[in-house]
DNA sequence: CATAACGTTTACGCAAACGATAAGGTTCGA
DNA sequence: TCGAACCTTATCGTTTGCGTAAACGTTATG
């Protein structure tokens, strides 16, 4: 072994980072971070000679995809959980399709995907048509103000317009 | 007849309604109705002579919102709260334009409707774009899925695409 | 090698959002 | 007028999603 064992070990960087870094690059707090293990939402890629947690880009990733869930999408741990696993059922058919060679057992797999899939597609779309409508709301209104104001600027009369507007 | 018929008071539809049946129309339970009043979010239209809580249509209407909001769009009940109080102080800043004749506080009323306006569709954009993110990977799957079950179908083989998609 | 900075597990604490009784009053048809 | 079904307030319990110590080991640095 030579002198130089503590270098990168392969081309692809594997740095690990620690628990507190891992916080400072994703905005989670160590605590969280520790919760969402503990709940089975992830395991962190290693663990040091003293039993610190070591985290990879991997890990990183599935981390930052956990606050959008949380944070930007409003859903529930579970339902994060959820996503998550159904992501890891995919994976795991696609090696049970890949080893198999039986047509009956290759369709049940396509068609359990394909029906997940579905499902989450669904599910999906409720929440983004719920928030459009509420989006198309806010816009409409700012439309209208602006017309507003532009009135206003003008020393025009606002109170013309038919149009109520809600 | 049943003590749970209720004769129409007048043409208005002046309908109201007790808790209970208000719940079997929301979807909502009773407790959770009671709560969200405890808190804030609405006010019964009116109570009976034996202090029963009585709800119009419009309750109705508020209280479907409000669920809307939770499960579709997974706001917390605080932000649901702000929602719908920015909807009052719109409301309340329309009276106070129409009253008014100084062109320097109706600017000011309009454009601070416009900044909320503003703000809050950039808050549900946010939360669209990332969900629709989500929704686009699992058409994306659905599709490759469909395509992958009519090779098997055909019985081809369907091992000759380079195409992973993940 | 001392020691500060960081990590570990364990455990209790807390706010949000209700669910589940309890103890009692109201409505209304029979 | 009576009882079943409904309502009220009040209180306690539960789950989720972490915050916050306590008591103790690990790592990096002068």
């Amino acid at each position: 072994m030579s002198h130089l064992d503590r270098a990168v070990s392969d081309a692809t960087s594997t740095a690990l980072l620690r628990i507190q870094e891992v916080s400072a690059e994703t905005g989670l707090t160590p605590r969280a971070i520790r919760y969402y293990e503990e709940i089975g939402l992830l395991a962190p890629a290693g663990r040091s000679g003293g039993d610190y947690r070591l985290y990879d880009a991997d890990d990183l990733d599935r981390l930052r995809f956990i606050r959008g869930l949380r944070d930007d999408a409003g859903f529930s741990l579970s339902e994060i959980r959820q996503l998550l696993e159904d992501e890891q059922i995919r994976a795991r058919n696609r090696g049970r399709f890949r080893e198999t060679r039986d047509a009956t057992e290759r369709r049940s797999l396509v068609l359990d995907a394909l029906d997940r899939a579905g499902r989450q597609a669904a599910t999906l779309e409720g929440k983004i048509a719920r928030l459009e409508a509420m989006l198309a709301e806010a816009v409409e209104r700012r439309a209208h103000l602006a017309g507003h104001l532009a009135d206003l600027d003008a020393g025009r009369e606002p109170g013309h317009q038919r149009s109520d507007t809600r």
